[in-house]
DNA sequence: ATACCGACCTGTCAGC
DNA sequence: TGCTGACAGGTCGGTA
């Protein structure tokens, strides 16, 4: 469920309800899997934090931390005392969501369903949850900036875009999934933002004319932007930071439409699988 | 260096 | 009413 305009949702919800809030109390379930960082560090980093920011880098939720103000730095080196006055710590908390992660502020009295995985209790009574069933979602915790790869999709320029495909051979449909070009397109996206660009997802990157990636960089951008501001795709499983679906999934030309008419010419769409994903598009349309 | 493919998990839905 | 198999928004590591 989580691609860049979905995540984007999220990270705009939490923005607004839960910055400034300072996290009291943090219960992880025993599930290994879905922490990146040990219960221990998580535990150890989010109780008595304060949430300064919330924002984005590809599918990843970044919430920036102050942490409360410690006496002294813990098991440091043999460093001599660097301060005498108690300097407030930063720190990075970072969730992706994977296939089927949620992230939720709720109120402590809503039922905890299975798969809850965390659960964050914050200073305004409020309750920050992650729930994740196929627990493909990822968390973890950094005492020093999170670093990333890829370039924002929203942020690149046309230039930069068209180098990332000039000598690429695999199907433009997986390398827009490439999350090292760019970051935070994920298979509804690419399929929609194809269709739109007239471009056949099988085709080989380095084919692409200059043209045909003019399009396909305009089409992704509106595409992205677009569907930001519907709040993200709901087919399945998603949900903002509320608990509120998304309404993109109702302008999709192509995701989701196996044998429907496309919109434009009637044709139906079909449906290949391309590097193991599967892919739609119109085989009129796009060529 | 690239590019494909299975594995990781649980849940749901179609078909028998 | 089961049961089985296919499939699902993502990423990783191994292999060709």
């Amino acid at each position: 469920m989580p691609e860049l305009p979905e995540v984007e949702t999220v990270v705009r919800g939490l923005r607004a309800s839960v910055v400034a809030d300072v996290i009291e109390e943090v219960w992880l379930s025993g599930r290994k899997q879905p922490l990146k960082s040990t219960p221990r560090e998580i535990a150890e980093v989010l109780t008595g934090a304060r949430i300064t920011s919330v924002h984005r880098m590809g599918k990843h939720i970044v919430i920036d931390l102050t942490l409360p103000e410690q006496p002294s730095l813990s098991k440091s080196k043999k460093s001599k005392s660097k301060s005498t006055k108690h300097t407030s710590e930063n720190a990075t908390f970072i969730v992706h969501l994977g296939m089927t992660g949620r992230l939720l502020v709720v109120s402590p009295d809503e039922p905890v369903p299975k798969h809850t995985h965390l659960i964050a209790k914050l200073k305004s009574g409020r309750e920050l949850r992650f729930v994740d069933p196929r627990m493909f979602g990822k968390l973890a915790v950094y005492r020093d900036a999170f670093e990333t790869v890829g370039t924002e999709p929203l942020d690149i320029g046309f230039d930069q875009f068209t180098g990332l495909f000039r000598k690429r051979k695999s199907p433009i449909k997986s390398a827009l999934l490439n999350q090292k070009l760019l970051r935070g397109i994920g298979n509804i996206y690419a399929d929609e933002s194809l269709a739109r660009a007239g471009i056949r997802p099988r085709r080989r990157a380095a084919t692409l004319t200059r043209l045909d990636l003019d399009r396909l960089y305009r089409s992704m951008q509106q595409v992205l932007n677009e569907a930001i501001a519907a709040g993200g795709s709901s087919v399945s499983d998603y949900v903002d930071s509320a608990g509120e679906p998304g309404f993109f999934q109702f302008q999709h030309r192509v995701y989701g439409r196996e044998h429907e008419a496309c919109l434009t010419c009637k044709t139906p769409i079909k449906r290949v699988v391309i590097g193991g994903r599967s892919s739609h598009y119109c085989p009129k349309c796009q060529k």
